[in-house]
DNA sequence: ATATCCACCTGGCGGC
DNA sequence: TGCCGCCAGGTGGATA
């Protein structure tokens, strides 16, 4: 379910019910998440949430001495609900807020991760991260240099971190349809227009997801907004042998870094 | 440094 | 129905 999309949705979603709020205490019912839930988090106690936000697909809650740090993986989402709202299957963590509601992850693979930031230290795990896709900092001149020291495929270097953050599998594959570009071309391929026009396609394609699920998505704290999503409007993703909907032509599915990779033949180039 | 592959975990689906 | 293999929105880490 998240990609970058989804991380701010719901980043949206939770901030006006926790930014301000006392969070009271942190109940873990399943610890060992891709990482344990670490000591300083199970020991939060009356810290006031000073913000909320988003880097990468991180989930950022601000307190005074530092930074809670939640990562959705694969099958992770949050909700906001009434603080006697029995836990179901895989409801791993509660942050319990001084409102009467409580912020509950749930997380059916255990692929995301609750972590511990300290005031004035930058994570290892955020450290190394290279820019917003939504930013100026994400620009034809960067993609391009990254481009020119690279010899996988492009799709490849459009999904790592290093590169720009927040670009996942599905978004990769639409993004590089739009722009017309096969997702095999060695990076090093490409020309300063097909970047241009990559980086113009991937803050499209994002900002279009996050407009979609901002209005499915709106009310966090009611049992479930599950998105009609985005689903709708993708181009080639889980589309593999259907006909191309610009062209007609079958959509070819490969598979690139043991990700599901969809194109169309004619279309990209 | 870079590229490749694996691992983590649960559940849903298609095929037999 | 039941069992089995395959696949899934991510990404750190081991390995060559």
């Amino acid at each position: 379910m998240p990609e970058l999309p989804e991380v701010e949705v719901s980043c949206l979603g939770i901030r006006p019910h926790l930014q301000g709020q006392l969070l009271q205490r942190v109940v873990v019912r399943q610890r060992q998440l891709r990482w344990p839930v670490p000591d300083e988090v199970m020991a939060l106690k009356d810290e006031p949430i000073q913000a909320v936000s988003r880097r990468a697909k991180y989930l950022l809650i601000e307190l005074a001495d530092g930074c809670v740090l939640l990562h959705l993986g694969m099958s992770g989402h949050v909700k906001v609900l009434p603080r006697d709202t029995p836990a179901g299957k895989h409801d791993h963590v509660d942050f319990v807020l001084g409102s009467g509601q409580l912020l509950r992850l749930n997380d059916t693979r255990r692929f995301g991760a609750v972590l511990w930031q300290g005031a004035g230290e930058a994570h290892v795990l955020l450290s190394q991260l290279g820019p917003e896709p939504l930013t100026e900092a994400f620009n034809t001149e960067l993609l391009w240099q990254q481009c020119q020291k690279r010899s996988s495929a492009i799709k490849l270097v459009l999904m790592d971190n290093k590169v720009v953050v927040g670009v996942g599998n599905i978004y990769a594959n639409e993004a590089l349809f739009k722009a017309g570009i096969l997702p095999s071309r060695p990076a090093k391929s490409l020309s300063v227009d097909d970047c241009e026009r990559l980086v113009q396609e991937v803050k499209h394609t994002l900002a279009q997801a996050i407009a979609q699920g901002g209005t499915t998505l709106r009310d966090f704290s009611q049992s479930d907004g599950k998105p009609g999503y985005f689903k709708q409007e993708l181009l080639v993703y889980g589309r593999g042998g259907l006909p191309c909907m610009r062209c007609g032509a079958q959509l070819e599915e490969i598979r690139l870094g043991q990700r599901s990779t969809v194109f169309c033949q004619s279309c990209q180039r």
